[in-house]
DNA sequence: CTTCGTTCCTGGAAGC
DNA sequence: TGCTTCCAGGAACGAA
């Protein structure tokens, strides 16, 4: 499922095949999928702009599509954003057809259909939970002074803390367990019951884990895709995720599995404490 | 206020 | 073999 490192991969893959060239024509196979505004205005309002940059936010892409006028797109689950010749033929799952300047087309597929599009301006549109997100790993208003009293005040496992956008934007399941392995912290462990030096190691985790994932260029479990169609490699550099019954590359033991906030969780009950 | 459960959806795996 | 059931999960939402 696109995290972070996934979104970002995306993006970096999308932007030297769409930066600067016009939406010619839009087609939305599923309505429902277009959030904000209707799909008829959204298709109206994107015809002809210039996609100007392509960024991130979390696990939002953000295509500025004019001074006052942006594409965010959340890929959730199963979505995914390609861009290819225009005269291939639609990908498999395709749901809506953004047909460029140049003979590139940049399809939105999804399988399991949970992925959503904005198309907001600065005075219109407030996306729930693209407003609230909290700070990216790897920058500097994510640290440990930060996530401290947030923990501290919170009687959340650790797991459920860290999955919550609006603590840190961009951790998602496979990431999260990650990062609670290489921290040696337990993912049922309530937030407020760490010390300074757990806080302290959940943080240094959370950056490498993020770090490692993009290097690696996102992690394909099953449907993941990055803009040009690629699978990522991390998938083979996972301590735990995924890994359930197997060895822990640590210590040997057959790692546990189990459920925290109602997600599947994968952990070492002898490395992690 | 915080925390928890439910819901959306499809394909693949597991179970009988 | 072939059918049915279950499970994966991000995040909005309602309920406690």
């Amino acid at each position: 499922m696109p995290e972070l490192p996934e979104v970002e991969q995306v993006r970096k893959t999308l932007l030297p095949h769409i930066k600067g060239k016009t939406i010619t024509k839009v087609e939305v196979y599923l309505d429902r999928l277009v959030k904000h505004p209707s799909s008829e205005q959204f298709i109206k309002n994107l015809t002809g702009r210039t996609i100007e940059d392509v960024c991130r936010r979390g696990k939002y892409l953000v295509l500025k599509t004019g001074v006052n006028q942006k594409l965010i797109v959340h890929l959730r689950m199963t979505g995914s954003l390609v861009a290819q010749a225009s005269d291939l033929e639609a990908p498999p799952y395709a749901k809506i057809k953004f047909e460029l300047t140049d003979g590139v087309t940049m399809w939105f597929c999804d399988i399991r259909t949970f992925g959503t599009l904005y198309l907001v301006t600065d005075d219109d549109c407030y996306i729930a939970g693209y407003e609230t997100l909290g700070p990216e790993p790897l920058t500097v208003g994510f640290n440990p002074e930060y996530l401290a009293p947030i923990a501290a005040k919170s009687r959340k496992p650790i797991k459920t803390l860290i999955l919550d956008q609006t603590v840190i934007a961009g951790l998602g399941n496979i990431y999260a367990d990650e990062c609670l392995a290489l921290a040696g912290i337990l993912p049922t462990r309530i937030a407020n019951t760490l010390t300074r030096a757990e806080i302290e190691a959940v943080h240094e985790a959370a950056n490498k884990v993020i770090a490692q994932g993009i290097a690696n260029r996102g992690t394909t479990f099953r449907d993941y895709k990055d803009g040009e169609g690629n699978k990522g490699d991390n998938q083979n550099h996972l301590l735990v995720y995924g890994r359930g019954g197997e060895p822990c590359k640590t210590c040997g033991e057959p790692l546990a599995t189990t459920k925290v906030g109602g997600r599947g969780t994968t952990y070492c009950a002898k490395c992690q404490h």
